[in-house]
RNA sequence: GGUCCCAUCGUCUAGAGGCCCAGGACGUAGCCCUCUCAAGGCUAAGACACGGGUUCGAAUCCCGUUGGGACCA
């Protein structure tokens, strides 16, 4: 392997849906690994089996398919390298650099309360460690020797040198009775094996990283380099969870998010470029750089994140957005599945409402009038717009149209305006009972570009359905 | 409790000693544009946590305090 290339790994617990902090620590190795030209490796810690899930692992994938966050190796599970952390353990015990502990995990529960009650450090007292022969028949866990004199230094990419004292360190649990690794050292050993060269990961495993690197340099490693994102964190300033609203990005999906708006609102939480907002996937690769990366915690900021999802609307292709809204029209009963459709036409209609848009729910939402047979009138559009004041000027217009061969934008205005010209009236005066016969509402794209869309037949029966309920 | 990390507008951030009575973005408010709603444009309010140093000069360097977060669990 080539000395310079650059390794790195997303490594998630497959302990439910994969949440936005997880996915900014995915993204960053992702943008990280292709800025370098590396390898980008996915790992399933699923050695917890008591909360590990194989529907978490579908979900993890999904949402990292979704985002095109695409890894190169793996998913490599944990629980298929069991044998690997075994032999690894009993190496160290055979170079004298582990030991077996007999102590029962709730002995050393009550041992820790105690301690903590007396008022003293809960610390391991290392009383399996002279053991002089096996105590038979008995469950034993594998324990790393710490060492107690010295410190040990991270040399973090994005907080600089961080000093720990050994003495901290108690003796580690490598393997427990039951044979599967703890955590501290399954990462190590993988991290080893699958030779990453870069450790990107979230700040809360600073505190864990000197006793990782005591077990690289016990297994014969030299220990990678160490980056630590700051956290996300909710409005509240706590950790982000349900409690902030949605945390899965699976969920963003659903309530139509572009993948695109997503992955540059994360990638500037916590990374800047200047005074740039926006940035392609493509853009991001280019620019993206550990030193750029702040140490402060961020709040997730939900309007933000609209907001950037407004703007990939807007600018996104309205055929690519078409086939996007297909599955929320359904799921809204607007069309019906399996019925074909008339692609060119709802572009066409989409195009009008990219600008207004936030997601692609909304998008479908606003979609309705053009597609449904007739509207329902909001009550108060409907008493202020639909009257006797407005009658005579709706049934002029609907005669004025029977006629009209050219059902077309540019059409329809020249009949508006001579109408509104005939009668010295506003535009508004005309266009908005219009609006509300035809959209059953007092907002919508231009009222020309609506009647085009929505279509002579249509619009000519809206008309007189308005007409008649105004009576 | 111990250890570690962090600290610029409400939020995301720019800022690597003079370019900063602090810039951009979201959000908020007003105005313009206008057939409505958006989009867009312009404007406004809004921050260097506090206290000590160092320096001719500090948002920027050092120390402390306070506050927040994480890990040990």
């Amino acid at each position: 392997m080539n000395k310079n290339e650059v390794r790195v790994r997303f490594a998630p617990s497959p302990t439910g849906h994969l949440h936005i902090g997880g996915v900014r620590t995915a993204l960053f190795n992702f943008l990280f690994a292709r800025h370098h030209g590396g390898n980008f490796v996915l790992r399933i810690e699923d050695t917890d089996r008591s909360r590990s899930t194989e529907e978490s692992i579908e979900a993890i994938i999904e949402s990292m398919k979704w985002l095109g966050l695409e890894w190169d190796e793996g998913p490599y599970l944990q629980t298929e390298r069991l044998d690997i952390y075994r032999e690894k353990a009993e190496a160290l015990l055979r170079e004298g650099k582990a030991y077996y502990c007999y102590c029962t995990p709730e002995e050393l529960d009550t041992r820790r309360k105690e301690a903590i009650t007396s008022g003293k450090v809960p610390r391991y007292d290392r009383r399996c460690k002279n053991l002089k022969s096996p105590l038979e028949g008995k469950p034993r866990a594998i324990r790393f020797i710490s060492s107690d004199e010295g410190q040990t230094v991270v040399d973090d990419l994005i907080r600089g040198r961080v000093v720990f004292d050994n003495i901290q360190l108690d003796d580690l649990i490598i393997l427990r009775s039951d044979g599967f690794p703890t955590y501290n050292f399954s990462v190590v050993v993988d991290d080893t094996s699958m030779e990453i060269t870069h450790v990107i990961r979230g700040d809360d495993h600073l505190n864990n990283t000197p006793r990782q690197i005591q077990l690289y340099h016990g297994l014969g490693y030299e220990p990678p380099r160490f980056a630590h994102l700051p956290m996300i964190l909710g409005s509240d300033r706590t950790r982000l969870s349900k409690r902030h609203g949605a945390t899965s990005v699976i969920a963003y999906k659903e309530m139509g998010y572009l993948p695109e708006a997503m992955l540059n609102y994360l990638a500037r939480l916590g990374w800047s470029y200047g005074d740039q907002e926006i940035f392609s996937k493509e853009e991001l690769i280019e620019k993206f750089s550990l030193e750029n990366i702040g140490k402060s915690a961020a709040v997730f900021n939900p309007e933000k994140l609209l907001w950037l999802n407004s703007q990939y609307i807007m600018n996104a292709d309205s055929e690519k957005l078409a086939r996007m809204v297909i599955p929320f029209l359904i799921k809204k009963g607007i069309i019906s599945e399996g019925e074909p459709f008339d692609m060119k036409w709802l572009s066409k209609a989409v195009l009008t409402l990219k600008e207004r848009a936030k997601t692609i729910e909304e998008l479908s939402k606003s979609l309705r009038f053009y597609i449904i047979e007739y509207v329902d009138y909001d009550e108060k559009a409907k008493t202020k717009f639909l009257n006797q004041k407005s009658r005579g000027l709706l049934i002029e217009l609907r005669d004025n149209l029977e006629s009209l061969t050219d059902f077309s934008a540019s059409e329809l205005e020249n009949i508006f305006k001579s109408i509104i010209v005939k009668h010295n009236i506003k535009l508004a005066s005309l266009a908005q009972p219009v609006r509300v016969a035809i959209t059953g509402g007092t907002e919508s794209p231009g009222i020309f570009e609506v009647l085009e869309i929505v279509g002579k037949e249509k619009v000519i029966k809206r008309l007189e359905k308005a007409i008649k309920v105004i009576g």
